[in-house]
DNA sequence: ATTTCGCATGCAACTTTGTTGCAAAAAGAT
DNA sequence: ATCTTTTTGCAACAAAGTTGCATGCGAAAT
């Protein structure tokens, strides 16, 4: 875990220090998605507030995260997979929010379908959200 | 116009209002997602931020608008087409968000596609947003 | 191991965004 | 016109995010 974590961050051309270890580290242990506040909580006030924005901020351009939509407009954060890069993302999988339990969960498997845009039109980025009950809630 | 706002409003029993009339005139003319923001830039500072909001809160429990979840974060309100009632939305059709003029435009001839999700899942509501650049910023 | 340099961090102050309670004002009904 | 209910504006607050700057730490070279 360890050494997974320095690999990703040296792959990045960042430097390791503790607060980027630390929160990649909960990125890589809650295989979901995290809240700023979620992330604050966790680290126990060990890194100032605006370290975590700043570091978040990092990952997000080097495109070691991603940012997902969700319905109330709190801002989720999540890994992306391998084969994001620098600016450009293909997170191109749609994401669940539970109306109920209020989790944000990456349907990795389901792919974003193509649509047909209308003339003029110059697409860049695809999200796709389906709301409605998840499994556990239901 | 005038009539046309009235009817709404009447119809889903709230009180003919001056702040009403003109959020709910600035949705009609703007065929288009708008954000608070804009709102409040486009009412002049003639109402109150409390009321935007509360009037926005009122529509959305009347489900007169919707939001539309954006990757970005920031919230988005649109109408709500006719078929849509209280808390049942069949708003589906893709938004189109210019990443240049910033503005949210509804592709109403665009459905959003049908996606099949893994067992358990009880889908309520699609959205699907595209951003990229619209046809007068390219 | 020590030094040096640049990047990352913490702090403080600030801005922006959204919320709550309450009194005054406007809508709707009689 | 008057009464009742709902809506509005104000003020104060709470939460979320940003910026500038001085200090401290990481990385690389000596």
């Amino acid at each position: 875990m360890e050494a997974q974590i320095d690999e990703i961050l040296r792959k990045n051309q960042l430097s390791v220090t503790g607060s980027r270890k630390r929160i990649l580290e909960l990125f890589l242990m809650s295989n979901g998605a995290l809240a700023h506040g979620d992330i604050e909580k966790k680290t126990g006030e060990k890194f100032d507030r605006v370290t975590v924005y700043r570091t978040l901020q990092t990952f997000l351009e080097k495109g070691i995260i991603h940012t997902i939509p969700t319905s109330d407009n709190s801002v989720l954060y999540a890994l992306c997979k391998d084969n994001c890069s620098e600016g450009h993302h293909h997170d191109d999988h749609v994401h669940f929010i539970c109306q109920k339990c209020a989790k944000t969960i990456c349907l990795a498997d389901v792919h974003i379908p193509q649509v047909k845009l209308p003339g003029g039109f110059l697409p860049h980025d695809y999200q796709m959200v389906v709301t409605g009950l998840c499994a556990a809630c239901r």
